[in-house]
DNA sequence: GTGCTGTTGAGAACGATTGTCAATTTCGCC
DNA sequence: GGCGAAATTGACAATCGTTCTCAACAGCAC
């Protein structure tokens, strides 16, 4: 953890990058395999998966569990959370001062140190939550 | 999701209700699976799965993902959160208004509905914390 | 007790992730 | 610009947690 970081740049780690950042939903390693082979690339499976831990250790990504598989998105280096939608997958980043200081005050309250938290919100979003209850109407 | 619940009551879900109840940490399916082996249980690994999701189902056990693994523990049926030891796995229960009544809100302003959301906290106990200062400076 | 039906256990199947290793590429240095 | 050591890559195998399948079994109502 503590910036042993001797990292050569090469296309594939680059690719990656770009991948994702194109989107602003959570994606999975093997959907952004997927998605840069599609693109006429060729980089590995492994190499995919690599890229984004690497990119999740140096904070330049978020990842989290959902449903088995790790879900990655590109993020502004700050601490912060997210609201994700449970059905396309939409995310808003949150910043979260409040929940940051009751996260310390709790851990402290309790004798733990070096707290870290993990605070998501999942939801519907606006479009989701009119189109299914379109769906249930109909 | 509207509770159909035809639950049979067994001896192999009751074995696996006890096993969790007499941990206080989180515990993995495996784990869990094995503790009942060793207790001379027959129980199946398939099964030990299908009680413990059952019973994360009815809400009489919390699951969380770590590692790649999904761990379970007993706990009050009443929504809460966890302040874990990342260390020992020693875990608190937390009640936090404050933070429900900030996703809710949070989750409003931007037009999502039906929140729910994710929060523990993952720290170092202080037990854990004296012993990791004691090896450190040996 | 009898019968219907949910449940069980063993093992196979599955899917995501990680490891292996030879070939390739990067980058500091001359 | 060219060299060489060392990191990185890609294809594939291996691993590991979890779920599926299916025949045998057990709970519960009658």
């Amino acid at each position: 953890m503590t910036d042993t970081t001797p990292r050569r740049s090469t296309k594939q780690r680059e690719a990656v990058r770009e991948a994702l950042s194109a989107s602003d939903e959570f994606v999975s390693a093997q959907a952004l395999h997927q998605a840069l082979r599609q693109d006429g690339s060729t980089v590995g499976l492994a190499t995919v998966y690599r890229a984004l831990a690497a990119l999740a250790a140096d904070g330049e990504a978020d990842a989290l569990q959902a449903g088995g598989e790790v879900l990655y998105r590109a993020c502004t280096p700050t601490h912060h959370h997210h609201l994700i939608c449970r059905s396309c997958g939409r995310t808003v980043e949150l910043e979260a001062a409040a929940v940051e200081q009751w996260a310390g005050r709790v851990a402290a309250a309790h004798g733990f140190v070096e707290p870290e938290h993990v605070v998501d919100i999942f939801g519907l979003c606006a479009e989701c939550a009119a189109r299914r209850a379109a769906d249930d109407a109909r």
